[in-house]
DNA sequence: TATGAAAACTCTCAATC
DNA sequence: GATTGAGAGTTTTCATA
């Protein structure tokens, strides 16, 4: 699927300001407040827009400490059962399988560093789970929160 | 920072749906709308929440190809000239410095694998960038989208 | 299939208590 | 923190291309 030049627009200033109105919206790429909503209506159902959510900084909050955890799994364990154990975390911001030693990247954000250690420390008592390697975020540097590919 | 439990519940609603009224939002928390926007504004103001952003499907964009790329940097490269060189790649959605061998952890979307060689190239090409080392996503498992501390 | 205009409805937000 | 009310935004309807 691809988006037309105008959905994309649309997407991208929604991506900026996801609580813009759509007349502001339909100032900025040329059309009526409905036609961008009904835009916006279609780009949901279609599944190309899943949600609309607040960003959040995580050391405002007194989350200061990120990491990635690496989990190197037994044999034969499957995708669904990494999502299945790691979807009670709280903490777990992301999680993907990936190619490489690893079997699975998961990103963390903890309160701090004792936090943190509990966190991976659970993770690796997860019965599918033979050992993990991680790696402390020192800053962040860049973050796009659209979760997706430019806009 | 330690927000309270209404700020909690009120950050929470918000990252299920950003475009939820605060009459709505009120209801659940049991507060009036002026009263949740008030909150809300107070929230923003003191950098807890930074901005509403909308909720995108990379592969129903046809962006299908995820990655993160190790960098590994020539001695006394700052974070700041990774923060340079990476801002102006639209492909990059995430970077840190971390702890461990490499110097940088990057997240990358591209359309396909051919996008995604050519980004890494480009990367590897920067002068401080001595050599990469790269994981390809197979399945993203779960992606919480306040990209932030669980609420 | 997509748009714009208009109407009806809903929400926002500053003032007030 | 709640209530109020005017202004703003949303959403449906309808006519049009």
């Amino acid at each position: 699927m691809s988006l037309n030049d105008l959905d994309e627009r649309i997407v991208h200033a929604l991506a900026e300001d996801a609580r813009r109105t759509y007349a502001d919206i339909g100032a900025e790429v040329g059309l009526s407040a409905p036609a961008v909503k009904r835009r916006v209506d279609r780009l949901r159902e279609r599944g190309a827009i899943t949600g609309f959510t607040v960003r959040v900084d995580p050391s405002a909050l007194g989350w200061q400490t990120e990491g990635f955890i690496e989990m190197y799994c037994r044999s034969r364990t499957s995708p669904e059962d990494i999502h299945r154990a790691l979807s009670h975390y709280p903490e777990v911001a992301a999680a993907s399988t990936v190619t490489g030693e690893a079997d699975a990247l998961v990103q963390v954000f903890a309160a701090d560093m004792r936090h943190f250690e509990a966190v991976l420390e659970r993770i690796a008592g997860e019965p599918f789970v033979e050992r993990t390697k991680s790696v402390l975020v020192l800053s962040p540097l860049l973050r796009r929160y659209t979760a997706g590919p430019p806009l």
